[in-house]
DNA sequence: AGATAGTGTGTGAAAATTACACCTTTAAAT
DNA sequence: ATTTAAAGGTGTAATTTTCACACACTATCT
């Protein structure tokens, strides 16, 4: 049964990368879609934006009402305008990513129809993806790749403490190689941001780790720049 | 007299930013708008998307038609979507930049009446701009300045052939600060990127220095990326 | 012949990066 | 109580990269 579709001239629309960690892994926030196009599909949360609010506004709006997650930091990085990217019409989206913390008490609740649910999902093995969604996400994945050789991005993934291993096993997710312990924890303690506290790990079955937290306001002190 | 104007609902427009290089001063490319709003105003190069183009050709279309230049590589680096920013309605940009060799032959026509003239200006001591341009020139501004750390842009600046000298300088011009002449060549030319003529500069009144030229083919060999 | 203006070149010190291996601590299992 | 499993934590030497720094050479013009 083929649904009929009404047309549309000219819509602008954000669509948002979400990026968390959680057990060791790079995940992505992915909403199951509740509408047509796409129905069932899986995209990343996306949706028009409103003619009385900035686009910066509209990506926390948006990512809000699909997801139930607010006050996040995003970030514009790329607009993706080809002609034919969606079924019904001419839409231009801008894409938007977020890196935040994902811990099991904010649960992830659309309230709008238009989602059915949202969940995390791990980069790696991603299914086919709605619209020219895997295009966006790959783009993405590129962007804070290369932002984090410049940029205290990491910090925004991790619990605010966290240890050296944890810090050093999303370098290597992100950057998705291996590196060495020694010069990687040599390296980061020599940037002076790092924050040792007097507290350890807990619950773990093996020796208990320091646990540190990223000091914004050294960090800021040391680079200028943003 | 005030004009009255129409107003419309949501376009998407493109604005260009066109960095050239000429007598050791960066340059962007400036028109002087013939149309409301901002009648007389300098601006930069920038128009309306029309429905069946992606945005990327969008860019092409729109810079030939008001500057008369031709098969540029346009990259795409910001959208500029504030709710505001033009006054007779919803018009979200998204900003284009390229850098180009500026030859004294080519020259600058508008093929169409938006556009009284166009013309090249210095970044420095740039004047007011229409819309949110200079915001935008800004946002370019800063941009090409950290690509040029990881990307062979400069080169697409400089004539074909080239002194270090030329080269060095244009440097200074986009990190805006002197650099050592002994180490920027050493570094230059230990990338391996670099081709040495057999040919001198001509016409100057001392000695002539040697042409280089920037060989494509082993930059992509040297790094894979891009 | 001399003045002028930019070309072209080397070295040593300091800092950053890389490679590399073993003992320690803790909790759980026996 | 002892053992085992799992990760924590630590230093050094070699190499590479970055940085600071000054003077003689060459072509042209007068």
């Amino acid at each position: 049964m083929e649904v009929i579709l009404p047309t549309f001239d000219s819509v602008f629309s954000i669509d948002c990368v979400i990026f968390g960690f959680e057990a060791g892994e790079l995940k992505i926030l992915l909403i199951e879609r509740n509408e047509e196009p796409f129905k069932d599909w899986l995209a990343l949360p996306g949706y028009i934006v409103a003619q009385d609010e900035s686009i910066d506004d509209a990506a926390e709006r948006i990512l809000y009402e699909l997801t139930g997650l607010r006050d996040l930091h995003m970030q514009q990085f790329h607009t993706f305008g080809e002609v034919n990217r969606h079924p019904q019409g001419r839409v231009i989206t801008v894409a938007y990513y977020a890196l935040i913390r994902i811990n099991g008490q904010k649960e992830l609740r659309p309230v709008t129809q238009y989602a059915r649910k949202a969940f995390w999902h791990p980069v790696n093995e991603l299914p086919k993806l709605a619209f020219d969604h895997s295009e966006i996400f790959t783009t993405a994945f590129a962007k804070i790749r290369r932002r984090l050789n410049y940029q205290p991005i990491a910090f925004e993934l991790l619990p605010e403490k966290f240890t050296l291993t944890q810090l050093q096993s999303l370098y290597e997710a992100i950057e998705m190689k291996k590196l060495d312990k020694r010069n990687f924890r040599k390296k980061m303690l020599s940037y002076g941001f790092l924050k040792e506290l007097d507290e350890k790990q807990k619950g773990v079955s093996y020796r208990a780790a320091k646990l540190y937290k990223f000091d914004r306001r050294k960090y800021s002190k040391i680079f200028h720049n943003e």
